[in-house]
This record gives structure tokens, C-alpha cells and sequence, in this order.
DNA sequence: GTCGTTGCAAAGCGTTTGCAGCCTA
DNA sequence: TAGGCTGCAAACGCTTTGCAACGAC
């Protein structure tokens, strides 16, 4: 990512305006408003690259597209409305999770993904 | 499904014989050991026909292909091998995952995967 | 014999790549 | 002006679907 060019300003605006992870859908759209032209393979290449100057991370999730968010964020999970279908950071890690592999198995890394109702919906 | 074809009970042997959640391409694989003409069309069928009928269950993963395994499992979760791509069950929880969510959100389930290196690879 | 099921091939769908022209530095 | 970047279209990998032949009941 060497050269600053409108489609990337506009890439980038989708994250800082929403402030939420995207699809790349979701960033094609948005980018579109201020680029129309703007192509997705544009979109493809440009997160691929922020991803790799670590702008942005990846964040996968069950049985859904990869979204996109802002990088440098604190370890953290993610709660998942179930009506509204928006995606909520939470912070902390349950305990033990250590000792519930069986023996043999080398723990490197976990993620957990949290199901429910949000407080907007819950109301 | 109506009719006990080779073919389903193949594919049904895969996960009776391995007894960890597979993709359909290893379902494929191993279904094509008794029934080497067997073709990835009859298996994407049949697993969604399996899925139906609830004898088996669809296991999202974050940043993979679709798992299935045999429903009427144990509430478990998984661990996923980086080195050969295994998935394997593993039972019991972290303790406070209740605790874990602000105030305002209903907890309603959870999902986690732990990420590694399996008995078999860290030889 | 019926008609549910199969294998093949083609079609979809989201993502990636090749390429000629554009435009930033 | 050089070469990184863009848009288009083709290629890709995985999954689904159309269709004629097959085979379970």
C-alpha cells in the first residue's frame, strides 16, 4: 500500500464513519457513495492489503462471511444478537480453559462466540 | 430419504467409523473407499438429506468449510488442529461464561473453539 | 415398473487473478 | 515518466442444479 488513491480513502472511510465490522459487501457499498465506480476486486485487494499493514483484522465468524474491523483492539470475543443480527465486542476470557483439553493436545489459541439477545432488542 | 442406497450408507459409515466432525470432503474420501464411483454432487445431497432427518448436524466453523457430525451429541465443543486441519470434540466447559457478558445482555448459548496442535502431529 | 437416487456436467456464487490503461508520487 | 493501482472480465474453488440412466422396493 504505497500510494494514497481515492478508492482506498474511501475504503477506509467505511471503517472510521461506521466505527463496525464489515462485510466486504458492506464496504463496496459504502466506498460506492463517495466512488461509484469503484470495483470489488478493488475492495478485495485494498482489505487484503490493510489487513496485511495490520489496519485491519480479519474476524471470522460461524456460518457467516468474513467481516472486517479496525485493528489494534484489546483481546476480545464477540456476542451475537440473535434478532438484530449486529455483532457486540465483550472483554475477558472465561477460566480453566487451559484444562479442558485431553491429554496430548497442545492449547495455542481459542474463540468464543457468544449467542443471545442484545439490550436494544431485549427491550 | 427414502430409499438405503450404497452410497448413503457409505457416507453414513464415514462418521459411525471415525466419530469426529468431517468435511464433505473427507466424507467424500472415505465414502469413496467402499464406493469409488461415488460423486461430490450425492454427497452434498445426502448430508443435507442426513441434516433433515437430524441424524446429523451442521458444525459452523469460523474461517472454514462446514463440519457435520452425528447429532445427539453431549453439549461439547471443539479444538482444531493447525497442522493437519483435524477437528476433534472435546467435553466440558469454561467456568463464568455467564459472567462474561454486560449488563443488559441474555445470554441464550455459546460457541468455542480451541485452536492447536493434536496428538498425533505433536509427535 | 415406478420413481427416488445417482453420476456427470453445467451453472451459480463469492473471491482471486491477468491485463491494458490510468494516475499518483 | 515509472510503475503501482484500477476496472473489467476471465479464472477459480466450492456448492448446487438439470438431466438421463440406474436400481431399490
Amino acid at each position: 500500500m504505497q500510494r494514497n488513491t481515492v478508492q482506498r480513502q474511501a475504503i477506509r472511510d467505511a471503517f472510521t464513519s461506521t466505527g463496525r465490522p464489515l462485510t466486504p459487501q458492506e464496504v463496496h457499498e459504502l466506498a460506492q457513495e463517495s466512488q461509484p465506480s469503484i470495483g470489488m476486486a478493488t475492495v478485495y485487494r485494498t482489505l487484503k492489503a490493510l489487513v496485511e499493514e495490520k489496519w485491519l483484522i480479519v474476524l471470522e465468524v460461524p456460518g457467516e462471511p468474513p467481516r472486517y474491523e479496525r485493528a489494534g483492539l484489546d483481546h476480545h470475543h464477540h456476542f451475537s444478537c440473535r434478532k438484530c443480527g449486529k455483532m457486540y465486542d465483550f472483554h475477558g476470557c472465561p477460566t480453566g480453559i487451559a484444562n479442558l483439553v485431553p491429554e496430548g493436545f497442545k492449547l495455542e489459541d481459542h474463540e468464543l462466540f457468544l449467542y443471545g439477545t442484545c439490550p436494544d432488542c431485549a427491550a
